[in-house]
DNA sequence: CAAGAATGCGAGCGACCACTCGCGTTTGTC
DNA sequence: GACAAACGCGAGTGGTCGCTCGCATTCTTG
């Protein structure tokens, strides 16, 4: 195993210290780094991250093995560093997209408004979904995904409890998993297809999930409208 | 190569000279082959197909890598063998649990015995998910995955237009996809837990394809008396 | 401009893996 | 029992991949 001994770590941090930056950057290095993780993007897409190689994506970026190196200690920390700044762009969506809402506001509304910036991100972003859901990631980045997925449980559990204020703890948490598992189905047949298409799936999964939730916030809220229970 | 009868599509001369040549297995070979594939579904559960070295195969069976490539020519024939195997099982299974159904059952009845017949083969054969689902198959094996995929779409697809006759193809094939989507989306929630929460979960998969068919079905056939419950 | 740091290169190293080969052992057949 | 074929072994081979190293080039800074 390639152990790179570290820098002698803690110089000197008076200051804002976002993260370790024992190597002065120049422009040209920034540019680089920027190139080279586009570069791992599109690699990363196409080919999964165990299937693809550092040297591919030094290729795809026009550097030689060595330049990737000058910048990343090794492979993983491409996706790790590719991964962060996708999360850090999400966190700003999704704060919003997930927020609890009043339970005033239909059903419908609440989950096509979520279903829509998720799905819109994952269409800009296509690496998103190959990183955070491949069978074949670093164990380094499986506490990313694992944190997003914990994450984006327990918004979703807000959301639902703020239509479902008393359900036992177990079943919202199901149903929490159960949304987040229909989501993915869909969002894997959505980047599947273009156009009208794709946009047709879309309507589907938000119909999948309305459907899906819908008996039980009539029923939850005491709705005389609550065909069916499954016991 | 294991023995099979293959198609005669080599349409050679009376004299097969070359290409398949079925070898005589003992006993004790057969023996083998069936303990190979069966120390390699353990190592492809756990570690996913091309993770999976063939070294590690064989010392899960307890043989040298040298006896492993006496059955098999490489690492792809050995997931092929595997998942022939698997597929010809499944084939006598869901003949039946996806033949068409006359529009009297109720849909929450057909729905409900597919789902159960698939869940429990899944659920005995681990392996199958890995090899269907892994995003690291072989050339060779997205063959057999995609004629899998397309196979069980046809069957959804009848099965749907049992129930709705005078439908959009377009919009029939979209929503098999969306079928099989949520089924392999509730499957791996299934897959992920065991005992009572397993089973919860497989409820939850039946509701979430019930709810999401039973509107298509109430407003496609025009049967204003559509049963929604048998309760 | 000079010095040093950051950047850039690409041949090559070590590790791992799919797969082979030569040879010894067991089994079926006469 | 004798012969051949199937079985079994495990060190070895070629190839790929992550990653390194020495050295050349470009930038920054005083």
């Amino acid at each position: 195993m390639p152990e790179k001994s570290e820098t002698p770590e803690t110089p000197e941090t008076s200051e804002t210290s976002e993260k370790e930056q024992p190597r002065r950057r120049q422009a040209r290095g920034e540019r680089r780094i920027a190139q080279l993780l586009e570069a791992a993007a599109a690699v990363f897409t196409t080919t999964g991250y165990t299937a693809a190689s550092t040297n591919a994506i030094a290729r795809e970026a026009g550097v030689s093995p060595g330049t990737l190196y000058q910048f990343f200690p090794n492979k993983e920390a491409i996706a790790i560093e590719l991964a962060d700044r996708l999360m850090h762009e999400l966190r700003e969506m999704y704060g919003e997209a997930l927020a609890p809402v009043d339970p005033t506001t239909p059903l419908e509304e609440a989950v096509g408004a979520a279903v829509d910036r998720f799905i819109a991100f994952n269409c800009e972003h296509p690496v998103f979904f190959t990183l955070m859901h491949g069978p074949d990631v670093p164990g380094r980045m499986a506490e990313e995904h694992d944190a997003l997925h914990a994450t984006l449980l327990s918004r979703i559990e807000g959301l639902l409890s703020s239509f479902l204020p008393a359900a036992d703890p177990t079943d919202l948490a199901r149903t929490a998993h159960m949304c987040l598992g229909l989501y993915k189905a869909g969002l894997e047949l959505v980047l599947a297809h273009e156009g009208a298409e794709r946009d047709a799936y879309v309507q589907e999964l938000k119909n999948a999930l309305i459907r899906y939730l819908d008996p039980l916030v009539g029923e939850g809220l005491g709705h005389p409208d609550a065909p069916r229970t499954t016991a």
